[in-house]
DNA sequence: TTATTTAAGAGAGCACTGCTCTCGCAATAG
DNA sequence: CTATTGCGAGAGCAGTGCTCTCTTAAATAA
């Protein structure tokens, strides 16, 4: 009979998924910094003292939205790349990059959590490390599957001498395996362009400049595409 | 004698530079969402109504800051640039390029306001639109200057008729003549490449990835330069 | 100069916020 | 059955943006 009626536990994690989603909802009508402790507890017909009982701070609460965001995000990401070939990784990338895309404008107030100014004096905790990086990997992983099926070269191993130092080893080793130095900062610097874009465009600033979004980023990702991925051998 | 003390409209835009600076320092400090007409009012040795004589609400307050610091970052960028000869665009783009990072990582509360997530609600009003443009000016015109003086084209015409429509004709047109469709697009690209990158590394999305902030930038910088440049007939 | 209009700061007050604390009630554990 | 624990209610504190009224002083008009 213990199923009729949730147990206490069940309870407390029905409450608060039941937070959580009030607070996304609100979120998404005037955005995160307007989050308000009070009005998601109202919204719920339950009185604020009672959300502490949760989520011991503000913080806290925007700290799990952020990771379910993050995790979101990375789903999103993955499950678009997956449904492209493995072996046409530009389409792969273009793929990745317009499901960011999509992931941002369908979640404006959630993206500008995520990637926006960062709140002052907030630190991240250690546990969003990873949710934030899967898009990342998603990334760089197409990167890499593309470069071992390629079994070409950098561009010049001069040059790849040159870059010696401006990576993280550790982190980077384990998740780029055999791309050349050169592709690996390349592809950091695709991971900044496609973000930098989506948010010059969600953010307002292209206003005036760009008139068509869509086939404007289609050419960035296309463009960056040509800087990380190996030349390929008379391909089309 | 009307020097000795000041007249009313002299005392008034004093009054008006006290407000604004102390709430630069404030900002700097605790950053631009927290920032309090309490707070500062306290600071001046006066009470919070008093600083509705000057501005009508907080909003009006942070657009007065938003516009001081686009001015103060495209200066710095165009004084930066302009200590670069004319005939070498390459060192141009990295000297604005280095300069609105420079800018930023002075003033992160300040980038963050300008460059992160806009405030919900707050739609920037007109007058913000050109102050917001001389930074981006500053790269078009090396851009500009470059394919002028270089006489070159483009990548291929049929290249340049596929990007019909992609960007705002009237404004481009006025600011970057005589430069080919497919530079004026990368020129844009180049422009949230920039930014991206600069934001990423303040928002400490790099973390654990990039290790010589410094050497990446650099490196970003240069390939984006390769993407707009003319290019060059045997120049080093 | 004198009278009048105008600008500015002081201070009280309203509705809101995050957060703390105490108090009861109900579900769980021993 | 009793003791413990968890949770919601409610009051309260310090802070916020913003409005309103009152008083004083400066600029302007007569």
């Amino acid at each position: 009979m213990s199923e009729v009626r949730p147990t206490r536990a069940e309870a407390r994690l029905l409450q608060i998924e039941r937070i959580k989603s009030t607070s996304r909802r609100l979120i998404a009508e005037k955005g995160a910094p307007g989050l308000s402790l009070r009005e998601v507890a109202r919204e719920m017909g339950v009185v604020s003292s009672a959300l502490y009982r949760y989520f011991p701070t503000r913080d806290d609460l925007l700290t799990a939205l952020i990771v379910d965001a993050y995790n979101d995000l990375g789903d999103f990401a993955e499950r678009a790349t997956s449904r492209v070939p493995r072996d046409d990784p530009r389409r792969q990338l273009q793929a990745a990059a317009s499901a960011i895309r999509k992931w941002a404008k369908s979640n404006p107030h959630e993206y500008a959590l995520l990637y926006g100014s960062p709140v002052p004096g907030y630190e991240a905790p250690p546990f969003t490390v990873e949710p934030a990086a899967r898009v990342a990997l998603v990334l760089s992983s197409i990167v890499t599957d593309a470069w071992r099926h390629a079994n070409a070269e950098g561009r010049g191993d001069d040059e790849g001498e040159a870059l010696r130092g401006v990576l993280e080893r550790r982190t980077l080793d384990g998740v780029m395996p055999g791309v050349p130095e050169t592709a690996r900062v390349l592809s950091l610097m695709m991971w900044s362009q496609i973000f930098g874009a989506i948010s010059f465009e969600l953010f307002g600033h292209y206003k005036g400049t760009v008139r068509n979004a869509n086939r404007f980023f289609a050419i960035v990702v296309d463009e960056t595409a040509n800087l990380v991925l190996p030349p390929d051998r008379g391909g089309a």
